[in-house]
DNA sequence: ATATTATTAGAGTATATACTCTAGGCAGTC
DNA sequence: GACTGCCTAGAGTATATACTCTAATAATAT
């Protein structure tokens, strides 16, 4: 692999781990075993190196979220945007982690994550609308679709922060794939109100699936 | 007023404007015009005043949030709790904003977040029920009322950052307090499906108050 | 083979950051 | 006036961090 791509792949890993704050480009270089000058050579600085992250991430959540124009949407489809979703969050879960940090050092990064958040919204209400076509919600006015849609964005992309902030330290810190799926089930929940008859049973049976499984220890207990 | 409580106030503020990560115990002592040495007998590190200031914040908060037991709920208490709650974000605002790194950072911090989180889910959950009893809202089973005081925790403490990430770098970077409680409009989005027919109207007039006046140029455009 | 270009090492630097240390001032009290 | 306890100044320090510079090596083209 070209050393770039390695950079690229390491940093997105430390990233992950300790988070963007913890990371240095000295601790990339050296994760690698190569020299800061090398690092330097393929990246101008470390905003550069997470502005490449970026356009990955963007990339692969675009490619997901493209939603076919020429037929309805199933529940599998559903099934499959919700899981696409949270497996990229997982992937660059360091990027919402420092977001404004990040958007307030790189106005290139700022500008083309608005852009991104507004394709993601975009995406999400055209799904609301390709689901009450296909019977599976009740069609809703328009600006009650917007609202939806960005409650929605704010639970799927900020599920991760809140699991992250519930977990005891002692507890093994690391966030599993599975619980962070349990993202799905507070999705869901949102659309509860708006199933129709037809649907419901599906959809609830659906959602069943990612109940998370022990009473959790940050739920509410009163 | 006492050293002490000048530096809690004055890293307050000035990590409310610059975020926490750009605010140095340097910054904060040459901004009181008092010397480091000055800043370090009063507080041991920029831990302690960070924890000090989440002591008074969930102070507030828990304040607001003491639902009477000797009385049903009125649309007016919805409305306070709302308003309340995000009077208490913004003015620490900064917390959210780093707040994984801050728990990474401090054990007792973390410890204290995640009862307080506790404490507010629970207290939501409380609300939601009182309102049900009220008449405001259609009763709901146990699990669902959990998963749905969730999601509004989800909505509500992470609004502020999405509006940060919405607005354009050249648009004024400082984020209006009218601005923030669109948040409002948010949260009442979700109650939408649940409301009695008795009170649909004058909670969708409540919620029409907040609703965010000019076309968002961060909505969906599709 | 030679010239050119791409890549890499590694020492080094300017700046920042959290925090320490010593000396001293100031208010009250005996 | 001297003692005591609280508070403050301000110079200083160890460490970290993002990044630079020069020289050398590998790869490729001619």
């Amino acid at each position: 692999m070209k050393t770039r791509d390695k950079i690229l792949l390491a940093s997105l890993e430390l990233f992950n781990e300790r988070g963007e704050r913890n990371v240095t480009t000295n601790h990339i270089a050296a994760h690698l075993a190569i020299s800061p000058g090398n690092l330097y050579y393929h990246f101008r600085n470390k905003s550069d190196i997470i502005y490449e992250i970026f356009l990955e991430y963007q990339k692969l959540v675009d490619y997901y979220l493209d939603i076919p124009r020429d037929r309805s949407l199933t529940l599998g489809d559903l099934t499959f945007y919700l899981e696409s979703v949270f497996d990229g969050l997982w992937s660059y879960r360091f990027f919402h982690r420092d977001l404004e940090y990040l958007l307030d050092s790189d106005t290139r990064l700022r500008k083309d994550y608005r852009e991104f958040t507004n394709r993601c919204l975009a995406a999400i209400s055209q799904i609301f609308g390709k689901m009450s076509d296909a019977g599976i919600i009740e069609p809703q006015p328009e600006d009650l679709r917007s609202a939806m849609s960005l409650n929605l964005w704010l639970v799927i992309t900020n599920w991760m922060a809140f699991l992250k902030t519930a977990h005891a330290v002692d507890e093994p810190a690391s966030l599993s794939l599975t619980e962070l799926k349990q993202g799905i089930y507070q999705a869901l929940t949102l659309e509860i109100p708006y199933l129709t008859t037809g649907y419901r049973d599906q959809v609830m049976a659906l959602r069943e699936k990612y109940r998370p499984s022990l009473p959790e220890s940050s739920g509410p207990t009163v």
